[in-house]
DNA sequence: TGTACATCAGTGAACGCGCGTTCACTGATGTAC
DNA sequence: TGTACATCAGTGAACGCGCGTTCACTGATGTAC
């Protein structure tokens, strides 16, 4: 049965919703397109009313993922401490796109690496300006640095089948980019 | 038609082989039996002779390219010149199985997740006596964080579409785990 | 050392299953009058 | 404003395909004598 325009909207926004999470806990090729329908309390046969291809949702998923509730700006400190908390490390289907899906977006289609390659450099941008150093080259570099760690250690963290190892991984990487800004600061300006 | 003992051994050392080019370039569930024993030079049938199933293969895989080729010590410095170079970013089929595969692995069967936890702690412990710091605690804190942002950097930059970008990941990060070195080891002495 | 034959690694056709995708149909929506 | 009907979002059965896995068969290996 035919829908308000309204509800076409709800619906595709709830798709683009479910795929996020569906996708981020059990990775693109895991997650079917019935799977993600369903999630979003539809039939599989309407998925191609909205989206032209599963390869079509994952770009649009990524795309949507990234672009939605990213501050204006942030405070390099405080968003390591939450990045490298054990409650984002636990929270696959919820946590941050980049260390959830980006390794496996290597090898999609050119739109889905697109929409990682924009929301990469959104965050090295977010980052660099509370980032450490004299210059803007070097707060760039800090941010560059602490943002591979940062995404380096939750996918390692969460790689580890020993919780002791997960937990350290993300207390000693965030150690490490804290102990760099504080003695940075003073040396380097 | 049976072969020689040695034979048998041959093959599953060149299944394993391919295994670990095909699963590296391609990712776990994009790669097929039949194609990683066609790359073997066998057909698919036989593969169940020497593995249980394509879990077991994976597990086994990733257990063999973690431990081949690993050196009894390195120095951290030209070990992250090298993982950060263009020429191993580049090489995804031949490059280190945790970039290439760790993110993957978190959603493998526990066989895997423990052959790649086994890796991760020998990486740190490889790392640690060449890492700057003036105490154990210190040299493991910063061969973890240097391992972290190695992983992680590598794997950005060949999420990246943008040449430019990955090479700037690349280079900034080693800029960055290298100063945080040259810095650390007078001071913190 | 040579011979007979049981063993079993590898072959390739076949199986069942689940996937992405298509399509005829349904019935609420929203427009034309 | 109310009514008639064309539109089209969503449904669910069906499609073709490729996957992991199985199995009857083949013939070289390697052992028993």
């Amino acid at each position: 049965m035919k829908v308000s325009r309204e509800q076409v909207a709800e619906n595709r926004r709830r798709i683009l919703e479910a795929a996020g999470r569906l996708f981020r806990e059990r990775g693109f090729e895991a997650v079917t397109v019935a799977d993600v329908m369903k999630a979003a309390g539809l039939t599989h046969g309407g998925f191609y009313g909205h989206f032209k291809s599963k390869d079509d949702l994952i770009a649009q998923t990524l795309a949507s993922a990234l672009t939605s509730s990213v501050p204006d700006e942030i405070d390099l400190a405080g968003f390591a401490a939450g990045y490298l908390s054990a409650r984002h490390c636990n929270d696959l289907a919820g946590g941050c796109p980049t260390a959830g899906l980006g390794a496996e977006t290597i090898r999609q289609a050119p739109e889905a690496r697109a929409a990682m390659t924009a929301g990469l450099r959104r965050q090295i941008e977010l980052l660099s300006p509370s980032a450490p150093g004299g210059s803007a080259a070097e707060k760039r570099r800090a941010a560059i640095g602490s943002w591979a760690a940062m995404v380096g250690a939750v996918i390692l963290a969460r790689m580890s089948d020993d919780p002791a190892l997960s937990d350290e991984m993300l207390k000693e990487t965030g150690a490490w980019i804290a102990a760099k800004s504080m003695r940075a600061r003073p040396a380097d300006a």
